[in-house]
DNA sequence: GAGCACTGC
């Protein structure tokens, strides 16, 4: 690991991706920025001896540090060793490195065990949910994720035994990530001595710093210092002109690289399940007119939908004069890492979520990525020696593109994170120092939907139910249901459809004669009542069948999302014991387990139009089945139904949904107030 | 009669 002082426009080695990134390095020079560090230290009288007494001198220095680095620059593994050995994690104190994924804080926290010489959860241990390998007494590293230290500042508000804490991939900027950053800088003004390292890419450095110098009262509270790693220069091509079928193209790129390339994998970016199938299928037809003498091209699907030995397929080394080409969704942009990777091909195109506050709708929809995400893809080329990356538009087109991705924080609901902030005392939402502000209207609805479910008062303030809930590792409404189950004595069962709705993809569904058996399968599961207490069937019948990998493979079930279910049931119930709520079952009364279901999907309530169409009550949207609902071919014969989640893609689909008596919804009076009138509405 | 990018507590 090499430090540098940081100059605008260094991002990566390689003269295509250099002047590639000409686009990017300009929007970041804008800002003023030379080697502070540097011009400090000399009038400091302190002489820099290494690179790494120059990061040490920088932590002691500065209250943040914001630090520049590529992968593979080390930066995750040696920094927190760096500070454990000059005593940072001294006197019981630790020094704590968050991460956005799970595998990345257990796979690192394992090296990191590695290299200092110790047992994984002993000096170096790692703390995600439902795995906890450290020692309260012993770790003095710790990886974890960042919703586990979000989650912990909720037990002790000033993070009181950390004395360094790293937030890792914050260019990410996960929902926690930026909660987390928001509340550290605010234990920072209680607690100076706290060191923060936040990890960054260089587009996004300079807003780091601005947001953590933005403090009139320490004005230099932090400072960018940029390291350098190793990874080879990836050439960009780019078409001549704009393609209509992005997919096609691609099919002939890689077409075109198997029969005139040298030697390496491929591979290609595109955005969901359909277009991989389709990309799939068109590099099948042409598999048996490859020219004599070009490697036998094997093409892998890559997606989160397939099972952990399909994803595993595309880890699997090549046979000689074999080429693997990996056709993925944008899970091997920074969740999944295949070595080998000579030659990538970016459609330039993603999927991306984004909540409407206003109608509650959350679309899915392709949308071009960012330019920090093209820049991500193309590295993808370069990790092992030099590569290209051929991008299926052109180079003209580069200037439209966003430089960054909206942080989910703009783009995501947020009733869940406001109540967990207003546990943490931070009542005044807009006064709350955001590194990126949410949408006003997601505050307000937010607000509302809390104001109206009673987990906070007209002050504003948290009500005792709200304390409570907010606990809960789960959506609020849900967890509603929970607290609401005692009434209905249907503790039990409500715990397990809690925790199945949690999990997605619970059904594997494959395509032609496999998806229709699978489909025959999950009949066997069907409730009469809706997919809720399906799931519930599904669940009981796998605890029942012993909770084996064969028996959900011959059920079309999937075991990943069946024991993360159990997982979740668990710990939920942990809490239930916590909050005295009574284990009871229902035994069997479906009527009561449905009613319960109410209390938490007041917001999610529906009333049948035709033929498998529904109208919201709230905004009265039209709303199709999703096809994987056992109501798609069904009508309610109360004409009523309350849903899980609702989502636009082509249509706007309801998903895991259950028939409810209209009266119910009154019965359990939940009102809303209009925002213009101030009156309250009724849900009917 | 037709479909769901990816994470996290």
């Amino acid at each position: 690991m090499t430090l540098q002082f940081w100059k605008p426009g260094t991002v990566g080695p390689g003269s295509n991706l250099d002047r590639a990134t000409e686009i990017e390095g300009n929007v970041v020079a804008s800002a003023p920025l030379s080697s502070q560090i540097g011009r400090q230290a000399q009038r400091e009288g302190l002489p820099i001896f290494k690179h790494r007494n120059e990061l040490l001198y920088c932590i002691e220095r500065y209250g943040v540090l914001i630090v520049v680095g590529q992968t593979g620059c080390g930066k995750t593994t040696q920094i927190p060793q760096y500070l454990y050995e000059s005593g940072w994690a001294s006197s019981g104190s630790v020094i704590a490195c968050t991460q956005p994924r799970r595998v990345a804080a257990t796979s690192v926290a394992t090296r990191v065990a590695a290299e200092v010489g110790c047992t994984l959860g002993d000096e170096v241990g790692y703390t995600i949910r439902f795995e906890d390998v450290s020692s309260k007494e012993r770790t003095r590293i710790r990886y974890m994720t960042d919703g586990m230290l979000f989650r912990e500042t909720m037990i002790d508000p000033l993070l009181s035994k950390y004395s360094v804490i790293m937030i890792d991939e914050a260019h990410e900027r996960s929902i926690y990530t930026d909660l987390l950053l928001g509340i550290l800088k605010k234990i920072r003004r209680k607690r100076p001595s706290l060191r923060l390292i936040v990890s960054s890419a260089t587009l996004d450095a300079v807003s780091f710093q601005n947001y953590f110098n933005s403090n009139a009262a320490s004005p230099d509270e932090s400072v960018i210092v940029s390291l350098e790693g190793r990874t080879f220069p990836v050439e960009l091509a780019y078409l001549s002109e704009p393609t209509p079928d992005y997919v096609a193209k691609a099919v002939e790129v890689v077409w075109g690289i198997n029969n005139h390339g040298g030697p390496g994998d491929i591979l290609v970016f595109l955005t969901g399940r359909e277009e991989i199938e389709r990309c799939l299928e068109m590099l099948a037809d042409l598999l048996p007119r490859a020219p004599r003498g070009s490697p036998v091209l094997v093409p892998l699907p890559l997606h989160a939908g397939l099972s952990t030995e399909a994803q595993l397929r595309v880890f699997e080394t090549a046979e000689p004069r074999h080429r693997k080409v990996i056709i993925s969704t944008n899970i091997a942009e920074a969740s999944v890492t295949i070595n080998g990777i000579k030659y990538v091909v970016d459609s330039g195109f993603v999927k991306m979520r984004t909540f409407n506050p206003t109608t509650l709708l959350s679309t899915l929809t392709a949308t071009p990525v960012s330019i920090a995400s093209a820049t991500q893809r193309a590295g993808r080329a370069g990790r092992t020696s030099s590569g290209i990356c051929y991008r299926l538009y052109t180079q003209s087109s580069l200037k439209t593109l966003a430089p960054t991705t909206p942080p989910e924080i703009t783009r995501t609901d947020l009733t869940t994170p406001i109540l967990q902030l207003k546990v943490l005392g931070i009542d005044d939402l807009m006064k709350f120092d955001w590194v990126t502000g949410p949408p006003a209207e997601s505050v307000l609805r937010a607000l509302e939907s809390l104001l109206s479910t009673g987990m906070i008062g007209q002050d504003g303030r948290l009500t005792p139910v709200g304390e409570k809930v907010a606990e809960f590792p789960i959506e609020v409404g849900i967890a509603r249901m929970l607290f609401t189950s005692k009434d209905y004595k249907c503790g039990e069962e409500i715990l397990t459809i809690a925790a199945m709705t949690a999990v997605q993809d619970v059904f594997v569904i494959g395509d032609g004669a496999q998806g229709a058996l699978a489909e025959l399968e999950r009949r066997k599961f069907t409730a009469e009542e809706g997919d809720h207490l399906t799931l519930l069937n599904a669940y009981n019948a796998f605890t029942r069948y012993g909770k084996s990998s064969s028996w959900c493979k011959s059920h079309a079930l999937s075991f990943r999302a069946m024991s993360r279910a159990v997982s979740i049931r668990a710990q939920l119930k942990k809490y239930m014991a916590r909050f005295n709520l009574p284990m009871e079952s229902c035994q069997g009364d479906a009527k009561r387990l449905r009613k319960c279901l109410v209390s938490g999907y007041v917001r999610n309530c529906a009333r049948w139009m035709a033929e498998g169409t529904y109208r919201s009550v709230r905004g009265n949207m039209l709303l199709h089945v999703h096809p994987t609902s056992v109501m798609f071919t069904r009508k309610p014969r109360s004409g009523w139904v309350i849903f899980h989640e609702m989502e636009e893609t082509k249509k706007t689909h309801i998903r895991i949904i259950t028939e409810i008596e209209p009266d119910w919804l009154l019965e359990y009076g939940h009102k809303y107030l209009d925002r213009r009138t101030g009156q309250e509405m009724s849900t009917t």
